[in-house]
DNA sequence: GTTCCTGCAAAATTTTTGCATCAGT
DNA sequence: ACTGATGCAAAAATTTTGCAGGAAC
């Protein structure tokens, strides 16, 4: 559903369609939570070979087009996720990596209400919470 | 006042003070908004010749303390601030990179309330707001 | 005196760029 | 055919690591 809106947006943006592009896409379609460069690199070497290069430039294009958000989560790779209505932020485990989804209904409306207040033209938003997971808790 | 606090803390845990160390924790200090390493290690260069390992070096140990806050905006570089009580976050501009501090209560209250119903025990939170800032803007 | 800290240099990692070739329109 | 898209390799940028000398305790 939303490969097909992104396939879409991109053709009416002036872009051919390419096997590259499609896979990482595709890729992207299927994941539920943000994935590095690097894991959709190794993901799609078993199927089409996708040049680490084109994987960038592919998530570029998505980026600037609103189709992927970037998401930095403060480990020093950049991450990609659908950028779609059903919108999520981010746990992450300082212990582990360990990344998980969540969405608040009550933070979406605290963050409009001030995006409202601020001198900046706000077309996004990023929450990310640190701390340990469960896991990770009980090993200490 | 921060700088004081932090170097307690890192004699407290068992570290020597070091000229490195002073210099980059002096120079937080004096900064209202996050830097990145290499914007420290130049605005160091000009006194102490600190090395750029070192500067790394002394964030990691400062972050692992908690006495400052690594904030990732999604440009791929990492930035490094005094985490005190005056908390805040960032609005970055997609457009030119720039940086503005924000705060607001109703959004660390739903923060908050928030952090409490996860599964994660949550240490610490980061808000991003991407946008046009108001010189951007009217260059479109 | 011992151990940690520091600076330099080299390595590792992630991301970007150049270029020849291939594919989509 | 024309032009953008792709893969490979090389370069760039950022961060980490190794090590010898120096500083703090």
């Amino acid at each position: 559903m939303w490969a097909e809106h992104a396939t879409a947006q991109l053709t009416a943006a002036g872009h051919r369609r390419g096997g590259a592009r499609e896979a990482v896409i595709e890729l992207l379609d299927t994941q539920t939570c943000a994935l590095t460069a690097l894991e959709i690199e190794d993901a799609l070497r078993p199927g089409r070979r996708v040049g680490r290069a084109s994987v960038y430039r592919v998530l570029d294009e998505l980026e600037s087009l609103g189709l992927v958000s970037r998401v930095d989560v403060g480990d020093g790779v950049a991450r990609y996720e659908p950028h779609g209505p059903e919108h999520h932020h981010h746990l992450v485990c300082d212990g582990c990596g360990r990344l998980e989804p969540f969405q608040d209904d009550a933070l979406e409306r605290a963050i409009h209400r001030l995006a409202d207040r601020v001198s900046f033209d706000v077309a996004d938003h990023d929450v990310t919470l640190h701390g340990s997971c469960e896991r990770c808790r009980a090993d200490l």
